[in-house]
DNA sequence: CGTTTTTGACCAGCGC
DNA sequence: GCGCTGGTCAAAAACG
């Protein structure tokens, strides 16, 4: 348990700020109980929801960030009391021997803590020399992007993020602008400031997974705007707007297949304006990796296959699907996460979950084994791909952790830099490739955009 | 009482 | 111009 604490403390703070931030987030998700949106409590390392808990998954009791930084900060008073007992009842020589024990193993403990503190150190520091870099890449690579728009066989390509500078962000302002009339989130659109951001809000991801409850846990908080019929659904389309932060753009729509009402469609567009909890990060991150390379024309049309390894790497080779779609008006991604065969980590979460200390300790080994044969968002998007493939957010975190643990890089971005959070998809996605639009996957999304 | 959802109305874009 | 559809707004209702 100290041990749990120790490591925590060395853990950077957005995880445990999440940590917090999370349980309530995570019930706020929930729309749909309507009413019922606090409902769902989910305790982030047991693994469980205080409301309904997974068949088969421990119950252990649930542990909190702070209860685990107070145990440390405490441990030299309690290594004190336990000294204070052996005086009681020995000799002065065996309580100065269980003394000298306990601060070797406190020294140690320090010793790795320091560290700990010096590999999140350099991984932060690998970390944004990454990001960066991807940045530059992206910005370097909008006319690639506009051939990759062109050449697809659809007609409304032709209206390619890229080419969409600023007269194209009043022109996607204006709805906001004119229409409603005082719209809260129009007025110095964070988004419409930058390029790459303006591509982030006309691009869209759809991610279609099979769920039974009203909505994706995806780690932000969204607030219900509207709720249409869309025509060829019976279906009703949920409109929802990010809340956390004022004037974030990202909105979603969720509604269920007409095909398959197991499924639910989300599509996310925008860029969030904000920083996101880990897990709205990671899948976040997903989502910002598949539109980026969308728009950026990082990969071949004919070839999603990049996708499917960048995007979705542990899933390469499975059947699940990224659809690609540059229809009018915004090209999509569509993640299919409806393919899954088997979901052995979901199904059984790994014991070592649980484990306070591993999870930490993972967390920090694995991102300072960020070797350079892995890209950071391979675990970010493993872990996003296993958080969005079920409804169960906690199981699917912990098979996003096993992930980790199967040796991912993981990094996390600590700025709400990636696209609209988003999910993505289970273990076993593939990607497969498709010009046309999402009319296959997400028929009641994009059919008449 | 503050926040969120519901729901009817409004607006813009598009096709005919 | 008209109708259809998607997207958004905002007042009312519901909830905690």
């Amino acid at each position: 348990m100290d041990k749990q604490g120790h490591l925590l403390d060395a853990s950077p703070r957005p995880l445990a700020c999440f940590l917090n931030d999370h349980s309530r987030r995570m019930s706020a998700d929930d729309p749909g109980g309507g009413r019922g949106r606090r409902s769902v409590e989910v305790d982030f390392f047991s693994g469980h929801k205080t409301s309904s808990r997974v068949a088969g998954s421990p119950e252990p009791p649930p542990i909190k960030e702070e209860d685990l930084t107070i145990n440390m900060q405490l441990l030299p008073a309690a290594t004190q009391k336990e000294e204070d007992d052996d005086d009681d009842r020995s000799a002065s020589a065996s309580a100065s021997g269980s003394q000298q024990q306990l601060q070797a193993e406190l020294g140690r403990m320090n010793e790795e803590n320091q560290r700990l503190r010096g590999m999140l150190a350099q991984v932060t520091a690998s970390y944004q020399a990454l990001q960066m870099h991807l940045m530059a890449l992206m910005q370097q690579q909008p006319r690639k992007q506009e051939q990759f728009l062109n050449a697809t066989p659809i007609p409304a390509a032709a209206e390619q993020p890229a080419s969409n500078s600023s007269t194209e962000v009043e022109k996607e302002d204006s709805p906001d602008a004119g229409g409603g009339g005082p719209s809260s989130s129009k007025q110095a659109l964070p988004w419409a400031a930058e390029g790459r951001q303006l591509s982030m809000r006309k691009a869209r991801v759809s991610v279609r997974a099979r769920s039974e409850a009203p909505i994706i846990a995806d780690g932000c908080q969204w607030r219900k705007y509207g709720q249409k019929m869309a025509k060829g659904n019976p279906c009703p389309r949920a409109y929802y707007r990010c809340t956390m932060a004022n004037a974030c753009p990202v909105r979603k729509q969720v509604q269920r297949c007409a095909e398959d009402r197991s499924i639910l469609i989300t599509t996310y567009e925008g860029t969030h304006n904000h920083p996101l909890p880990p897990a709205a990060m990671a899948m976040a991150s997903t989502t910002s990796a598949a539109a980026s390379m969308l728009l950026s024309g990082s990969m071949p049309s004919a070839d999603n296959s990049f996708l499917a390894r960048a995007v979705l790497p542990s899933c390469s080779s499975s059947s699940s699907m990224a659809t690609i779609s540059a229809s009018a008006p915004f090209p999509t991604v569509t993640l299919d996460l409806t393919h899954r065969p088997h979901m052995p980590l979901l199904q059984a979460p790994p014991p070592p979950l649980y484990n306070q200390s591993k999870f930490s300790g993972l967390h920090m080994s694995s991102t300072a084994s960020s070797d350079a044969t892995r890209p950071p968002i391979d675990t970010v998007s493993a872990a996003a791909a296993a958080i969005t493939a079920d409804p169960n957010f906690t199981v699917a975190l912990a098979a996003a952790i096993t992930s980790i643990i199967g040796g991912g890089a993981g990094q996390q971005q600590h700025h709400g830099q990636a696209a609209a959070g988003v999910n993505a998809s289970n273990n076993n996605n593939n990607v497969t490739s498709s010009s046309n639009n999402t009319a296959t996957s997400n028929s009641t999304n994009s059919d008449t955009q």
